[in-house]
DNA sequence: TTGATATATATCTTTACAGTTATATATCGG
DNA sequence: CCGATATATAACTGTAAAGATATATATCAA
């Protein structure tokens, strides 16, 4: 069912960096490098571990492979983050009702 | 502002079994232990890390320490995840379009 | 106080992994 | 085909961290 290793994945700086560039559109990976400032070979391999968590795409173009965010997988985070959610809104809720008491 | 290590703390699976059990309700070290079937330095230790990423705070009661969970750094991830959710609902509504057109 | 229970921490070992360097593969232009 | 460009991968190194073991600290009960 969830493939965890997700978290995992998303725990190292670079990667979500890496997607967060991605968020602009689908980019190749010497603009990537340009773009964070780290060698090509660690970018390569970061963006083959991104893919095998099924969290970004490759199409080839030309020379070049073009990535592109593959966002269904971060739907586990969403997933698993959902009762918390629920936590923090109620001491949110608990919050409010208490400055309302004070006034 | 955001403090990115909370991914890396989430990372760790025991850990998510740990917050996990926590939403049923505070817990001892103990009763922790038994429930993952881990050693107690190390459930020690992984709590030692959720507390000082703020992800659980401790009340001592008597010999034992009642751990709960505190959820306000997970509103980090939520806020990461913000816009990649967005990706993936587009992309569900295009596919439920999609599907509309082929009716 | 003493022994038992509950938890924390220190030390050690092993493993996983990020980054570097060097090299391989593939595709372009001419 | 050839050199240049773009990307991937292999081999190596250093480091961080998870789990095991042993021990320290604190609180209970008698």
């Amino acid at each position: 069912m969830l493939n965890m290793k997700t978290f995992a994945v998303l725990a190292e700086p670079t990667r979500r960096l890496l997607l967060d560039s991605l968020l602009e559109g689908a980019q190749s990976v010497n603009s990537l490098v340009d773009r964070i400032g780290m060698s090509q070979p660690v970018v390569s391999k970061h963006l083959r571990i991104l893919r095998d968590a099924g969290l970004v795409l490759v199409k080839p173009d030309g020379q070049r492979r073009l990535y592109s965010v593959s966002p269904a997988p971060l739907a586990e985070l969403e997933a698993w983050l959902e009762p918390y959610r629920k936590l923090w809104n109620e001491r949110l809720n608990s919050l409010e009702e208490h400055l309302d008491e004070m006034e």
